[in-house]
DNA sequence: TCAAAATTTGAAATCGCTTTGAATAGCTTT
DNA sequence: AAAGCTATTCAAAGCGATTTCAAATTTTGA
């Protein structure tokens, strides 16, 4: 069913039955009826291509994720957020996969040459990102999921990772702790290096020198994750409290620190981040575990608001949002064995 | 950059150009290089509504996700899958969430009429799938990821449920195990449906009645697989091993366990349903987890392919793949404790 | 009552591509 | 040398919507 059908069935021509549908003024209210409830029975519904085509709009925003780790749980998560607002928007979310940095510059070069989108999330930024910048270039509107400086206006959304690694090594510093590992993200990512300053500002606070063998850089995996931990168990003096970067790291701590034969919360402590996945609730894990939460399904969600509002006609600059973390005390955090 | 404007440059028509670009054998040698020389130089890429709108295919496959629980681990695994063999053909992963099951049955409609994709995948389908009828009346090519019985042909894959469910079972009995849990997936799934048939299968086999109350039917989250192990292991005499339907739910069985003061392993047994997710790897748990093993990333990804082929003019009911699913021995299923 | 203004409708152009059908040029063939 | 092929190229007609501009109708106001 075309409109030029639909047309014909009402005896209108297309332009007023495109205007009825699209909710223009100059349309009688009696026929802008007959229109709507034709569409409705008749299940019209305008092809997307064409409109696409005659509007400009392509109703849609991108989603590049580099290759299979980068759509685990926290991506999925966090679209899921995403999505439960693109949901009532009538925006498609175009999701493409990567295997590397250059095919992932390669695709929203694609993106912006053929117009499949409007605007791209960009998420898990560095430092200075190159993928921002590109897009700046390519004039394809985005929102940052992090933050990046790269000397241009961009907008953003990030949670206060300084802020929440600063707190929680305090807490576990009051409790006594003295050798506090700190299991990390990738080198590079700003989210990671956000946490490495809270985690430092706190320790420099009381004057405590910062060990290199208590950092772990990598991806939150339990595998990954229970690797680190056990190494850094077997250090003498090993440390008595983990910094966990994600519910997956904690996890393989968790089973480190079990197979090393001590007690979680009791030998060891453990404070983690809780991006809070439904499937995985740190209230309720035995021990509980002490977090620093943010949903970042709510961070996907505010983010999906934020770009309508940006194709709206918001400037880009002028959005930057930096959400508090909360700190969680539950079981997982004690002060540490009297020697 | 439009057609218009490259052929300009050229000093050919866009007739030409848009054969050159597109293999067409009628165009000379020379100048088809020529013509893809100037489109890699000028970074032109055909604007995808108006090749769509003139081809008549959307170069898009749609996935319809119900809810926030349905984007788990599970889904971004098979998504990733299936991203992985779309990146390297040029079509578009369109996902769409919906809040239930009306809405859903929308959005197939409402792709359905704006043409926004040429094929979809199902996935989680029940015994008799309504979503799946409503595609066939639509007409929209789809493959099941799963199983279904609308009395239709319709192209499946599918894991071998039932016959896993019932090896290990088997095994477990052969151990000695007289009373097992079943952790199952919600009732009315065609695969929890599977599932139990192997269970029942391998009890009747020899002669164990079922006790339903050692069936639990719920979602795959590690929180609500607690909360039911725990329960059980609270029965009098308490279910001797588990069968957990996902690693998430295995995570809250683990847990119900050592909260109940006992020994994964010794005094009570586990085999749970690996999907292979990477960042929770059933051999590296402690104690290493005995499951049933079949990838559901590889799963996407054969999906994909087959969607493509369905697409290139493959008859629907030809694509039928029953994958077999491993069973893998680990220390989390043992004899029962000899009382 | 009639011109002017407001309301409502429609014909045709447009978006950027693909594809049909025709045209041109260069070779063979007879 | 004319006719018949083949190999290339192009002009123009779609694809299905939106939107511009003009026309027809009704309402308003003096």
């Amino acid at each position: 069913m075309r409109l030029k059908d639909l047309a014909e069935h009402l005896g209108l021509s297309q332009t007023t039955v495109s205007r009825a549908l699209n909710g223009y003024p100059e349309v009688n209210e009696a026929t802008r009826l007959r229109v709507a409830e034709a569409a409705n029975t008749l299940g019209y519904r305008p092809n997307a291509s064409a409109q696409r085509l005659a509007t400009g709009r392509a109703g849609a925003i991108g989603l590049v994720l580099r290759g299979a780790d980068e759509l685990g749980p926290h991506m999925s998560e966090f679209l899921s957020g995403v999505g439960s607002y693109m949901a009532n928007q009538e925006i498609d979310m175009l999701v493409s996969t990567v295997a590397n940095h250059q095919e992932e510059l390669a695709a929203y070069r694609r993106l912006a040459a053929s117009q499949k989108v409007d605007a791209v999330i960009l998420h898990s930024p560095t430092i200075r990102d190159e993928r921002a910048e590109l897009l700046m270039d390519l004039k394809i509107p985005f929102v940052l999921h992090g933050r990046t400086d790269i000397g241009r206006p961009v907008a953003w959304l990030d949670i206060d990772n300084t802020s929440a690694l600063e707190r929680a090594t305090s807490h576990l510093l009051d409790l006594g702790h003295r050798r506090i590992a700190l299991l990390n993200g990738d080198k590079g990512r700003t989210f990671a290096e956000h946490r490495e300053m809270g985690y430092r500002a706190a320790l420099s606070a009381r004057g405590i020198a910062v060990d290199r063998a208590l950092i772990g850089n990598s991806v939150f995996t339990d595998e990954v994750a229970f690797r680190i931990a056990q190494s850094m168990l077997q250090l003498r003096p090993h440390p008595t409290a983990f910094l966990a970067g994600s519910m997956m790291t904690a996890l393989g701590v968790f089973r480190a620190i079990r197979q090393a034969g001590m007690q979680l919360g009791k030998d060891v402590s453990m404070i983690a981040h809780d991006d809070v996945f439904p499937y995985l609730n740190a209230d309720n894990m035995y021990p509980s575990m002490s977090t620093t939460r943010s949903s970042i399904r709510q961070a996907g969600t505010r983010i999906a608001e934020l770009i309508m509002q940006i194709l709206a006609g918001k400037p880009q600059a002028d959005v930057h949002e930096l959400w508090p973390v909360e700190l969680v005390l539950r079981e997982s955090s004690g002060p540490p064995p009297s020697i």
